[in-house]
DNA sequence: GTGAAAGCGCTAACAG
DNA sequence: CTGTTAGCGCTTTCAC
């Protein structure tokens, strides 16, 4: 074997083996028509000298250069890591590989980002779109698929999120099956959508199983361990509810410490409901039960998506992808663990 | 603003400003000997089309792509998604980006993506390796950092890593502060190096304080939170121990339910001391004091370190960073929460 | 200071 | 089936 590899090219390769430089860049990108005798020529000369063709050049020339773009807030959140784990994994199968851009939440950077983006020429991009403008892309030309509730905003944009409607309703059907009647609501950042269609997914609910939602008690916080537990604090100091639904688990987690700071039992005296699915959800005591949401799906389903419309596809869709419940410990018990899913719905 | 910006070349710029394709290129990249005259033309037509450089083309003809791979074993483990974050900060300031891959601790996936690396022409890589043959790289001569514990494994590349010896001693005195003895110890995976290193460095504080080092308790698990619980169940059938230390935070969550189950208190009947920092390490009860490996940290000095490599320098030295300590509850307290910190090393 | 010309390594017609 | 011929969009001598 060659020491420097690396800088062979495949002129080496179509002297090496004796035939044209065409005729390796056939073998190379698995062209049906060479002969039998040229290709083996060429493998062995490829293999000797352990040749590998330049992408870059190749991709100049294809225009396709087999990388995605993933622009999220932090690769360091969890949420986000199994986000990006889904889409790297979906790439893998399809031999491409994912350039990954934090946005921090930061328009600014979002935007910068973005521009990265486009010149360092990505065949698409998956997005969490923090800000309203998404100009520099659309305009840009590149295939974008968009995740996360605030895709909403783009509705010409295919894109994956979580059902959360359906999430919330997965929650509430396992507390009226333990018996337990409206929870109090722990809920965070006000001008999020997820917030509103949170609240409002519970409030549907209610009507239609005949709770008094008019008296429905919501509790606001910060989206931290912290503010869930002074909002718990806050809520217990109008009276111990009997249950609690958080809109993400460090609330949940949160309002657990309270629970137990106040002298209450969970789930004996306030049963709590967590929704997203953190990994740290796992390691209280007792665990936390709670919707996960299907975060490493929605990378997974936004590179597919994100893949077809690379290929050309005109109408790639709108896609919800359902939670499921993980029953862990601050629930009333009934049969056991378990985890329930829902169905995945696909709009266009 | 034409639609199509992405089409335009910088022959079009050449056309729209009326001078040679050179000239733009020379504006582009920023050259001093260009007249004012010219720049403003160029600059004016640039904005007015939207034109952005073809990075790729940019590439091939420089040889730099901006881009260095990062290869990890999961993404999803917040540990390496911190390193993972750490690099990325590092690449956005010096402009470049990072093209992240998962190796599962597979050595047949670690072989793959590192050809795929090679392929995409990254000017430079960083990777924890998980087998011995790093050949495919190594041969290859793309620049390479390694990081974590198992990059001692090839002394003559370029690493960093944590300092588990000063860790270890930040955590063993600690314990002495706090008037405990020699601790009992949860260990995982015998076959990492990791293991040997954090035993090595409490047998060597042990013996240097006196401890009866020959009667240090052992205790097997596998790195999980169950199998920390059941490590720490075993041990609590040989005695209850004053005080545990355990080699990775999850085994270390693991024993806390462990005690609470066999109706104990922490930290007053037994102490627990982690190891890591991982993030649910904070949402136990009470919080698990820790010491919290650099991880953010790591990415980003490797990042460094590969910058210089890749920019031509030879001797680019081994670098071990400093552990912290985290004051939670788990250990009898001294004068409240907070962080103490080591200092970095440097070796060539 | 500027333009012309020659590639970077590869793919893709186009003839044979 | 195979070789020849043009480039992909940019940087970089080299003259002027």
């Amino acid at each position: 074997m060659t020491d420097n590899a690396a800088s062979l090219t495949i002129i080496d390769i179509a002297r090496l083996s004796g035939v044209s430089k065409s005729t390796v860049s056939r073998v190379l990108s698995g062209a049906e028509n060479v002969s039998e005798e040229a290709r083996r020529k060429v493998t062995e000369a490829v293999e000797a000298s352990g040749f590998r063709r330049n992408e870059l050049a190749r991709s100049l020339r294809s225009g396709r250069t087999g990388m995605v773009g993933l622009l999220i807030p932090d690769i360091a959140n969890p949420f986000w890591a199994e986000v990006a784990r889904g889409a790297q994994d979906a790439a893998t199968e399809e031999m491409a590989s994912v350039l990954i851009f934090n946005s921090d939440w930061d328009p600014e950077r979002e935007r910068r980002h973005l521009m990265a983006l486009t010149q360092s020429r990505v065949d698409g991009a998956i997005v969490n779109p923090v800000q309203n403008g998404l100009d520099e892309l659309s305009r840009s030309q590149v295939p974008l698929v968009l995740i996360g509730s605030s895709a909403e905003r783009f509705p010409e944009l295919p894109s994956v999120g979580s059902d959360i409607t359906q999430g919330v309703q997965l929650g509430l059907e396992r507390l009226v099956q333990a018996g337990l009647g409206m929870p109090a609501l722990l809920v965070g950042d006000p001008h999020r959508t997820a917030r509103e269609r949170f609240v409002g997914a519970v409030r549907e609910f209610g009507a239609a199983h005949g709770w008094p939602v008019e008296a429905l008690r919501l509790q606001d916080g910060h989206y931290t361990i912290e503010g869930g537990r002074e909002a718990m604090k806050r809520l217990l100091q109008g009276g111990v509810p009997r249950v609690v639904f958080a809109a993400n688990d460090m609330m949940a987690l949160g309002a657990l410490h309270a629970v137990r700071e106040a002298g209450l039992n969970c789930p004996e005296d306030v049963a709590i409901l967590g929704f997203d699915g953190t990994p740290a959800a796992e390691v209280s005591m007792p665990g936390l039960t709670t919707i996960m949401k299907p975060s490493r799906d929605i990378g997974r389903r936004a590179f597919e998506l994100l893949s077809r419309k690379i290929a050309g596809d005109e109408d790639v869709p709108h896609m919800s992808l359902p939670c499921s419940l993980v029953e862990r410990g601050t629930l009333p018990t009934r049969e056991g663990p378990r985890v329930v899913r829902g169905e995945e719905r696909t709009a266009t």
